[in-house]
DNA sequence: GTTTCGGTTCTTTTT
DNA sequence: GAACCGAAAC
């Protein structure tokens, strides 16, 4: 392996954090400032120092910068880093808790629930406790109060009474149905995202020795987007980091934005406390951007409380002004977006230069009209994501009830697709079952095949089989083959009867049993589709052989990314900031100008700020629209005005 | 009593 | 789309 020119890859204030020695450091990296090159460096600087792979933790938000990182890591320094454990907080949680379920009241072969089986499961809870009807909060508002109680270790009743203050429910009711709720995951072997964080840390907490071995076995910690980490993971950190005390941190306060699910950047502010003996490194020199869009980014930010101060320096020369376009409504926007780019395409630009941004994915909908009108290929980073669609989740629950016989999730949406059963009978068929189904015991097959109502026979009859395939051929070890026998037996066929689109669908599933090939283990297959979301590198690849396409995506989505121009779009007010999060809470509207000031900073070359006047609604009235206060927050002479419908 | 079908309404952000 | 609701069908 050859030794690494850190003096020559990296500047100044990089080298510094890349190199420094171990112990507590905390990098406030700003946007365009080489976050991610430097904390690869700071890996290959550990391996290079003759630190095992094995040894090194890499925490991450998402699968892609964890991949991205390790692909980054072992062109420095060889495939060696394949040892190390990097991957999303949740990844890491669920490896550790696969091995010591048991110490927690689980066992391994537990279930990870998505959002749509936790919506399922409490809305079950709600039903059983009799508290159903138009005043009772629905499923996805109790989960969000279950889960910011989690994340903030706020006490259940105090968050509740702060949510439901004025409002005529009994906060007793409320209470008892999450306590329902987290009682039924128990039963059946589930664990929700927050579970798998939860109780890795309760793991961690209770057991000495286990901590211990973790301790011991990471002996330098990496935590990337560390703004965005929730008291939970800050001291699943601190807990493993705390006898190596080697935590390297790197993060940026003005880029928190995901407080909504339990983020609290001032995990970040008080590291310095935390660790009194912690180096601080700042990274100011910005790469990316051209520095008119940076005088836009800073002072854009300005406005915000409480944060470290940083001002984004800018390396390259100067171009041109970022320019704010006012338009009339989202089609003329649609249109304009369109035309600009086949301009930029004239200058040179390739589409898959290009960026729309947006704050919600609802906003693109004209957009993506025109851009099919024109031809113009594009990519959308997931709408909904691929394992969320109601196919590949029926394929994925025989699965889950083949690995956890109690699963009750798994076993009521798998029977449910059989004619005449529906969630009732599902229901009474698992009470009769005892709560547990066990489909890979013919004693049971037999028990069950004689309570299925007669309409559901001849499917019955189709399905049985491949259960019993699953013994006969030993198909623990091969998930596809089972999935391929089952959509041949029968899904395929409930396809057709139930999509219009079965084609895309069947092609889905076509495409599922291959990806499973990969694996030789159903519960690792199953861990992979409950945390990894997407299938993403097959849609980058998509985007590429069509010779390129502009990329549409929420701002959340398009974090750590950057392009040489950029579209945000609906930059009006109650669509960006959205109306939604500003009425929720205090700190919302920081929050959403830390996501526009995130929007702004993706840019290298060319920013364009649309602003449409009125937007019209499905039943044909329009609405009003103010330009976005992030816009009016900008100093006249830092932009273009450009008025395209009116000239 | 259940399932299924058809019409209507509404879309934040993610592991 | 998909979640919800009410009505028809089994």
């Amino acid at each position: 392996m050859a030794r690494i020119d850190f003096e020559g890859r990296l500047n100044a204030e990089q080298l510094a954090a890349a190199v420094a020695p171990a112990g507590p450091i905390l990098v406030l990296a700003a946007a365009g400032t080489g976050k991610t090159r430097t904390l690869v460096y700071r890996v290959a600087h550990l391996v290079q120092d003759g630190v095992l792979p094995e040894h090194i933790l890499l925490l991450t938000f998402t699968n892609k910068a964890a991949k991205e990182m390790l692909e980054r890591a072992s062109e420095l320094v060889g495939p060696g880093v394949s040892g190390i454990w990097g991957g999303t907080f949740h990844h890491m949680a669920n490896r550790i808790l696969r091995r010591h379920a048991g110490r927690i009241g689980f066992k391994s072969d537990y279930t990870i629930m998505d959002r749509d089986d936790s919506r399922t499961l409490m809305a079950k809870c709600v039903q059983e406790l009799k508290l159903q009807g138009k005043e009772f909060p629905k499923p996805d508002v109790l989960l969000t109060l279950y889960g910011t109680a989690i994340n903030t270790e706020m006490p259940l009743e105090s968050v509740v009474s702060d949510r439901f203050a004025g409002v005529k429910v009994d906060p007793n009711d409320v209470t008892n149905v999450i306590l329902a709720y987290q009682k039924e995951k128990l039963r059946i072997g589930a664990m929700d995202f927050d579970d798998l964080l939860v109780n890795c840390l309760k793991l961690l907490r209770e057991n000495e020795q286990i901590l211990c071995r973790y301790q011991e076995r990471f002996e330098h910690v990496l935590v990337d987007e560390y703004q965005d980490t929730n008291k939970i993971q800050s001291e699943l950190v601190d807990r493993i980091a705390k006898k190596n005390r080697s935590v390297f941190v790197v993060g940026d306060d003005f880029q928190s934005i995901y407080s909504w699910r339990g983020a609290d950047f001032k995990n970040i502010m008080s590291f310095p406390q935390r660790y009194n003996d912690a180096k601080i490194f700042k990274l100011e020199t910005n790469y990316r951007s051209v520095p008119e869009i940076l005088n836009v980014a800073n002072a854009c930010i300005a406005g915000n409380p409480e944060q470290y101060q940083k001002t984004l320096r800018a390396t390259r020369e100067a171009y041109k002004k970022p320019t704010v376009v006012r338009l009339r409504d989202g089609d003329e926007q649609a249109r304009y977006v369109v035309e600009q780019i086949g301009e930029l395409q004239r200058e040179g630009y390739g589409l898959s230069d290009i960026v729309v941004l947006y704050r919600a994915h609802y906003h693109s909908m004209e957009l993506q009209m025109e851009l099919m009108r024109a031809n113009t290929h594009y990519v959308i980073t997931s709408g909904m994501r691929f394992f969320e669609q109601a196919h590949i989740k029926d394929l994925c629950c025989l699965l889950r009830i083949m690995t956890n016989s109690s699963d009750e999730l798994a076993f009521a949406r798998l029977f449910a697709l059989l004619p005449g059963i529906g969630a009732r009978t599902a229901e009474k068929l698992w009470r009769k079952m005892a709560g547990n189904c066990n489909l890979t015991d013919p004693s049971v097959l037999d028990r069950l095949g004689k309570m299925l109502p007669a309409q559901a026979m001849a499917s019955w009859k189709d399905i049985r089989p491949v259960f019993e395939a699953y013994i006969a051929e030993d198909l623990r070890e091969d998930p596809g083959e089972l999935i391929y026998k089952f959509i041949h037996a029968f899904y395929k066929r409930y396809m057709i009867n139930t999509f219009e689109n079965f084609e895309r669908r069947s092609d889905d599933a076509q495409e599922l049993v291959i990806h499973m090939a990969k694996y030789n283990s159903t519960d690792e297959f199953l861990s992979d589709v409950a945390l990894l979301t997407n299938l993403d590198s097959e849609t980058e690849d998509a985007g590429k052989n069509s010779g390129g396409a502009v990329r549409l995506s929420t701002v959340h989505q398009a974090k750590g990314l950057e392009w040489p121009v950029v579209f945000v779009i609906w930059a009006t007010d109650g669509m960006f900031p959205s109306a939604r999060s500003i009425a929720e809470s205090e700190g919302a509207e920081a929050e959403e100008r830390r996501l526009f000031y995130v929007a702004v900073t993706r840019a290298r070359n060319e920013l364009f700020l649309c602003v449409p006047e009125i937007r019209r609604n499905r039943d044909g009235s329009v609405s009003y629209h103010a330009p976005s206060r992030f816009i009016e927050e900008i100093p006249p002479d830092f932009v273009c005005e450009s008025r395209p419908g009116f000239i």
